[in-house]
RNA sequence: GGCGCGUUAUCCAAGAGGCUAGGAGCCGGUCUGCAAAACCGUUAACGUCGGUUCGAAUCCGACACGCGCCUCCA
């Protein structure tokens, strides 16, 4: 099966077919640098990120172009608000966005352009629409006029008429038409400026999309993506201004993620329920954060709560667990290439060597869907269980059954490089978590060990009344003890 | 008001005409002094009412409930 793509334009999944054979160009926005980014952000990144990932994975040569936003009225407020300049909260609040992507493992897109480097790219095209009629100018600004482009609100699929009746559009005396939206701006005594035919001002909001993404990918160009919030009016105007300007068509694929619910609503600036990712670090591991967000469909909405985030955590540690019992057999087994002929597999050894052959391609019926990563998610856990039952009964780790686990391994690592998942090290990454939960409770691991010492005692002398005291009172303090052959050792419940 | 989306078992979540999704939980088993943990096994579902079809969670219609966009937003 090939690539099928839900396209927000036609509302329909189609087979991608790009425009270079071969290549993929692909335009994601990014963010308007004006304060932390919140877990939407994050869900965005992570989605694009895997998109771009797998584009790659599958062999297109991919250019992504992931672009900031670093002039705008929320920036220049709150430059205002800190009586400071619209740079210096641009460039504290990029560097804030590198960390929270470079935490959640997000992959470097090809070119992050600024708005502000760009700002004759954005000139040039506001001077065409101007030339060719779709746009004028008022009192130092310069206005688009939708009603000079027929295809205006094809994304969104609504009528000019049924915007206006909301009656929630301001009529500006500035513009002809209130659906009309700045290109410039000009500029008040103490803003930033660049200077431009119409004099001192800034872009508005939507041009620059338009400017950076023809300069990286050209005028026409295969995705484009971004939150479902962005459709109407960023991308409708994006696409006004380029197909205007440039009398082509602008994208070819246009998709959209859903949005991080907080309790079923919608997490939004203007209803202050957001959080931050640095705020959701504090508490979860970034893979965590990132494994929930893959497991739902990119366009499903998800609800961001404790419990799905405390889920995610478990079902990653079952992954990672097995990943880290795997590694410990091949570091005691020196894998042999050779592989013994008179050798057979068991029941189970045959059904893991039938689930791997349908590994991969199972994880790419999956991600062709439209990058369903849920049922990718759904088709790692079924290659885990399989492979914990041929360790359960495996007595002897023959060259074969060793070869079989290896291959596990390296197709989990395969997978995992696409979904930006299960990278790191299994039993560090477990330890981490276990360390992570160690941090909040209120009994230091000296108390505890001494505890364990005592039980020790207790059960060898067989009473197991007090062993049996001491391991209801740890639990009490949300301490699990973990016997094993090799003594015990304890965990955060 | 206009336009659009969703409703899958106890919870999260895929699937989109006949084919075991998956995870967490419950329950059973292995292990254990007994447990826990781990692992294995197992369970159960398609909002309501109609229609199309040999066959419907899946297609069509109505209804109910929830959500989103129409305003800065990922």
């Amino acid at each position: 099966m090939p690539l099928r793509v839900y396209n927000t334009l036609t509302g329909e999944k189609e087979i991608f077919v790009p425009l270079t054979p071969g290549k993929a160009g692909m335009y994601v926005c990014g963010v308007t640098v004006y304060d932390y980014c919140h877990i939407g952000h994050a869900r965005a990144g992570v989605v694009f990120d895997i998109i771009y990932r797998y584009l790659k994975y599958v062999g297109y040569d991919v250019t992504y172009v992931r672009n900031y936003t670093d002039i705008d009225d929320k920036i220049i407020k709150r430059a205002n608000q800190e009586g400071t300049d619209y740079r210096t909260i641009a460039d504290r609040y990029i560097q804030a966005f590198d960390e929270d992507m470079a935490r959640l493992g997000l992959a470097k897109p090809t070119v992050e352009p600024k708005a502000t480097d760009h700002i004759d790219g954005i000139i040039a095209i506001i001077e065409t629409l101007v030339e060719k009629g779709h746009a004028y100018t008022s009192e130092g600004d310069v206005y688009y006029a939708v009603d000079t482009f027929p295809g205006y609100l094809k994304l969104s699929g609504r009528a000019m008429e049924e915007m206006q009746a909301g009656a929630r559009v301001e009529v500006g005396d500035r513009k002809r038409n209130p659906m009309d939206f700045a290109l410039w701006k000009g500029s008040k005594p103490g803003e930033p400026y660049w200077s431009s035919p119409w004099g001192e001002g800034r872009p508005g909001w939507h041009i620059e999309c338009s400017a950076m993404s023809m300069k990286f990918l050209g005028k026409t160009f295969d995705f484009h993506g971004g939150g479902k919030d962005l459709v109407f009016p960023h991308h409708e105007n994006e696409i006004a201004q380029s197909e205007a300007a440039n009398g082509c068509q602008f994208v070819r694929y246009w998709l959209h993620n859903g949005f991080v619910n907080i309790n079923a609503e919608k997490m939004s600036k203007s209803l202050g329920n957001f959080f931050t990712i640095r705020d959701v670090l504090q508490k979860y591991d970034p893979e965590t954060l990132r494994f929930f967000i893959l497991s739902a469909h990119y366009r499903s909405p998800i609800d961001f709560s404790d419990q799905n985030l405390d889920e995610s955590q478990a079902a990653l540690e079952r992954i990672y667990s097995c990943l880290a019992a795997i590694d410990e057999l091949l570091q005691s087994n020196a894998v042999s290439s050779e592989m013994a002929v008179v050798e057979h597999l068991s029941p189970v050894g045959q059904e893991l060597q039938e689930k791997l052959t349908q590994l991969i391609p199972r994880f790419v019926d999956a991600m062709d869907d439209d990058f369903n990563s849920a049922q990718a998610l759904g088709v790692v856990f079924e290659t885990v269980r399989s492979t914990n039952r041929f360790l359960a009964e495996t007595t002897e780790m023959t060259p074969i059954a060793l070869s079989l686990i290896a291959r596990v391994r390296h197709l989990c690592n395969e997978i995992g490089s696409v979904l930006g998942l299960f990278n790191s090290k299994p039993s560090v990454w477990l330890d981490g978590i276990k360390r992570a939960k160690a941090d909040q409770l209120d009994m230091t691991p000296e108390q505890i060990e001494r505890l364990i010492v005592e039980r020790a005692e207790a059960r060898a002398s067989r009473n197991f009344k007090r062993s049996d005291e001491i391991r209801d009172l740890l639990l009490t303090h949300g301490i699990q003890l973990l016997d094993s052959v090799q003594g015990t050792t304890w965990n955060v419940k």
